[in-house]
DNA sequence: TGCCAAAATGACAACGCTGTCAAATTGCTT
DNA sequence: AAGCAATTTGACAGCGTTGTCATTTTGGCA
């Protein structure tokens, strides 16, 4: 019934050993021999038993996904993302959901991982971000590939364990955009303070107003969090009666706030895009189930995701050094839809 | 650095298999050895360690929760309550996602549990439905818990490891409270065919228009699928200029049908609740993110599959019996929100 | 052909825990 | 206080793999 590497190492005719070495894709394996082994593998459907390995071996074969993020779609994509290549690479995936401020956080996160001996960890913004935790793994030792937003500038000096998207480019690109439909007056709900993101998709902002000569007016900003009901909030303060400025267009700190804004502006009865243009960030389902569907700027999480399961697994071992992997940039892609338009005067 | 269990042995000036007894909360432990040896695991922070507990033991220390579902909100829900009773057990938990109607699903599947010698598994709809998977799992005696559709009759003469959501009453609630509007003319966008909580709600509808001597009409019913882009289609069948009905009132399947039911008559310039009264299931923030927002069945889903885990463990080794757990049915309670209103002739 | 370093393979002991079964201890009962 | 069953504890052998190190085989070169 139950199939070991000693039936296969039998079956071969090599040692238990060699088949380790074959399964493992180390070195010193003479063709022949690897044939044989994989002959037998196949013949016998032999699946290496995963608790002996992580028990034997130096770490285990298994990586974390660690999130603090509200948003379901996001968060699936990114699951889907590294299971893809856990799938792949014959790895386990542990999730792990958490509140970055709570107070227990780094203790419980401690515990998970030496539980279950992680091989590596990939982190999602914001935890991502938070440098506290960044130390704790490198004095722990602890592998980890982290997603951030940022340039293509920050990734050649960063160390080796990054994937930035850079949100600074996506946020220059569609406020380009917005200008170029002939707005002037483009307000921006933010979102969390403490993302890296809403400061990258500000810069984007900001330098793309003034490479076009559009003065600057922090009372177009909205402080918010990322989240529907804030952009609600925020459309409803920015465009207030009270508000001397002519608001024609607003960008949302990602979709679920452009949703939000939409939201606010129809029980406004303000016109999209008629009277008022939105646009978010992302690309989420949610730019597709407003009406009119949202110009967004595309992200694709799953493939960003599967990429830093791939950045994890080359600092592990069984790879090859010719797999270079390094840190890569992902920069978001304007996605045009009905929710902007031309300014009328 | 690590702490094993001889370690904790050795400072409880017990053996080894005591504090093993101790952990595992097996019987046959006097109490104030028990005490002692909690005392010593307490004061070194002991954690056991998985690898060596599944390569010793019978079963792994992990369960797997397996989905075929595309709505990321109803995944994440489920996740977090089986989740938080792994944790609370000590348990992994290996996330499934699979394709259920793919050539090669029931061979992954396989792989997957001989793999990582799972305790048991958690089905969801529509997996859970399909006696081919059931019937393997039993032949191969894998404990599982299954997530239906269903009622508490049903419930009753079930094997003990099912969980029932109460569809039906949920339906039936939600046709009553229209018809008690003054709704006559109710459509509904049924979700897929082959999801059980499809029949479930349609039947709960069909009785509830019966209970009140309001004839059924086959052409307001239009079978789609649980997603946004269904509920818009569906919307848009159902109201064209062409029906002869006066069409007072459309069930969503869930929410994200509703919400699509809710875009399509905004594109048709109909008022909401004014002139269409539009209801969902679930209670995803679906139903808190369209305007108005959406009337609809509460289903804690979180709660749900919580519970499941907790059957499922019920069954697993360590557990006392006097924690009788048992099938249970959960029945949705009605939101009443803005998006139904008195019908106005 | 013979020699030697390099490459390939194998023997065997961990890894940290649980299951089995035997031994020691407890607490009744007489 | 002795005897006995029930309870509690412990010794030890795996579980299926990998890491270490020893051994064998290979191939190149004199």
């Amino acid at each position: 019934m139950k199939v070991t590497i000693n039936d296969v190492a039998k079956l071969a005719g090599v040692s238990m050993k060699t088949v380790s070495r074959v399964i493992n894709k180390e070195p010193s394996v003479r063709k022949k021999t690897y044939d044989q082994v994989m002959q037998a593998v196949k013949e016998l459907n032999y699946q290496p038993n995963i608790a002996a390995r992580n028990l034997a071996g130096t770490s285990s074969f298994a990586i974390g996904l660690v999130y603090d993020n509200p948003n379901a779609y996001y968060v699936i994509d990114m699951q889907n993302g590294v299971l893809s290549r856990c799938r792949d690479e014959g790895y386990e995936l542990v999730i792990h959901p958490c509140e970055s401020n709570s107070a227990n956080m780094a203790e419980e996160f401690i515990t998970m991982i030496k539980r279950s001996r992680l091989a590596g960890l990939v982190l999602t913004p914001p935890l991502s971000e938070q440098q506290a935790i960044i130390d704790m793994l490198d004095e722990l030792g602890i592998h980890y590939v982290r997603l951030l937003s940022g340039r293509a500038q920050e990734a050649k000096n960063s160390a080796n364990n990054c994937i930035f998207v850079d949100d600074y480019a996506a946020a220059y690109e569609i406020t380009e955009h917005l200008i170029q439909l002939g707005h002037k007056n483009i307000a921006f709900v933010l979102g969390d303070e403490e993302h890296k993101s809403t400061a990258e998709r500000l810069a984007g902002y900001r330098d793309a107003l003034k490479a076009h000569g559009i003065a600057q007016d922090d009372s177009l900003l909205y402080h918010g969090t990322y989240s529907f009901e804030s952009g609600v909030k925020g459309a409803k303060a920015l465009l207030a009666d009270g508000n001397p400025n002519q608001i024609t267009a607003i960008l949302g700190g990602n979709d679920e706030v452009a949703a939000g804004a939409l939201f606010a502006a129809r029980l406004m009865n303000i016109e999209i895009p008629g009277q008022l243009s939105i646009s978010g960030f992302e690309d989420s389902p949610f730019s597709r189930q407003t009406w009119p569907k949202l110009t967004t700027a595309h992200q694709a999480n799953n493939i960003i995701s599967e990429h830093a399961a791939r950045l994890l697994f080359s600092k592990t071992r069984g790879h090859r050094k010719n797999d270079k992997e390094v840190s890569h940039v992902f920069t978001p892609s304007m996605v045009v839809r009905e929710s902007t338009g031309r300014v009328t005067q």
